[in-house]
DNA sequence: CCGCTTTCTCAGGGAATTCACAGGAACGGG
DNA sequence: CCCGTTCCTGTGAATTCCCTGAGAAAGCGG
């Protein structure tokens, strides 16, 4: 598990009184939640935790956040009952839900009705980061530090979170869904060293159990992608990890 | 699994006084009262909530809404009744009823003459959204942000809310009603990816419990009317959703 | 009531993606 | 310069994801 601690300058969300954003885990496995809650405090956001429904309620109240994440399966109420709760007195909170991959179909129905979002178990943590994001920055409840649109810029290297692509140099480069996850994580720290303990933790599920040497391979799909020829911008710090960095 | 959808800026509607366009949502149904105001409220309106027709007139007295969305089937009083009550103090806003399919159709026929509109349940928030539109549009209580018409437009594709006519470079194309409603959801996100859950839940009506590749089969149908030969508008993201954008 | 349109299910086929494995290359310490 | 370690990448197989034809069921207009 990760544990640098400086939250990412780009693209940075803040409260319009420039206090961090503030954000409300909602679900009953502990040690998910502490997952969760390491990963949201490393983007630079305050984190309230609770384990049901009733405290969820509760935390809320005092707590105020700008979004919450929250568990569909909850043991002493369902989840969308908390989110009645919690939009009854709150309105306008949006809300990441996360549920079991095949709950999907008939549970989720309407759940993402008024903007808000969900995410499948297992997920990832970038995957979780990414979408809460979204949902902060539309929510109209942050302020982006600077004005980011919806695209991470490394170098003449682009990426653009709503509509999946990519370019390099004004020219369009295909990229799977895991490679494109990978790249965000990279473009988001970028001339950081990631180890590949951390990218696994980050992009990859957090069940997975495969061989490490994933992350070789999916570097190695990327520079074939986004390196080719030109001068590269994924390098290697051998035993550290891999980064990401403008080409000259 | 993607992306949120962003609220419209095209075609945002404001009062007069440039503060949010009220709405009143009046049924019983808690659940549909809740997923409803989610909607509305994502649309940027202030939305307030009564579940009989007593509440729904005192709600309305100092809510004062600039259109109201009326199940015609209430608990204490029939949707008549608390039509009559809301039209003797507060004439002119426009109603938005909600009534069963098999409901007698030309009772409703009556009320919509005055220029108010109705969906039968089960409604898709897609379709709830626009008539809503239309109404507060065409009731002169609400101006324009920014001079839409009623047409969407991505590229040389343009697409009429109101006559539900569809052209590609001045080509006239017949959709059918969910093709439409497809169409439109794409359109009001162009060049942002949509999940085929997110899709589900706007476009279908809210109960259906369907397979996920309807999705896929009406997107197909579309690409056969809206793409057929030329560039293709539509676009797949693989493990993501779909996407519109203009072709070149 | 009949025929046409529309909606939706089902299932097969095809293609893209993910991942394990393994041999070879590159690196760095001694 | 040698050797162990770390990293790179080709191959191929399993899996997932997507597309679409065929046809049943439901709706609509006359």
């Amino acid at each position: 598990m990760t544990t640098t601690t400086a939250p990412q300058g780009r693209t940075e969300l803040l409260r319009p009184d420039r206090t961090p954003v503030r954000v409300l885990v909602v679900d009953d496995e502990a040690p998910l939640t502490e997952l969760l809650s390491m990963a949201l405090r490393y983007e630079g956001w305050e984190v309230r935790s609770a384990g049901d429904g009733a405290a969820a309620v509760r935390a809320a109240r005092d707590f105020r956040p700008d979004a919450v994440v929250l568990d569909v399966m909850l043991p002493d109420m369902d989840g969308l009952a908390v989110l009645g709760r919690l939009r009854r007195e709150y309105a306008d909170v949006p809300v990441l839900f996360l549920t079991a991959r095949d709950a999907v179909e008939d549970r989720i129905a309407g759940l993402t009705a008024g903007g808000d979002d969900y995410v499948t178990k297992p997920f990832s943590l970038e995957e979780v980061v990414a979408r809460l994001r979204g949902l902060i920055r539309r929510s109209g409840s942050a302020v982006a530090a600077e004005r980011g649109e919806s695209t991470l810029t490394v170098g003449e290297l682009v990426l653009d979170e709503d509509s999946h692509e990519v370019w390099r140099g004004g020219e369009a480069i295909h990229v799977t869904a895991t490679e494109f996850e990978l790249l965000r994580f990279l473009m988001r720290n970028p001339r950081r060293v990631l180890s590949k303990a951390q990218i696994l933790d980050r992009v990859w599920n957090y069940d997975f159990g495969g061989q490490a040497n994933v992350v070789e391979l999916y570097i190695s799909y990327l520079r074939k992608k986004i390196d080719a020829g030109r001068t590269p911008m994924i390098h290697t710090r051998r035993g550290a990890g891999y980064l990401i960095k403008p080409g000259e």
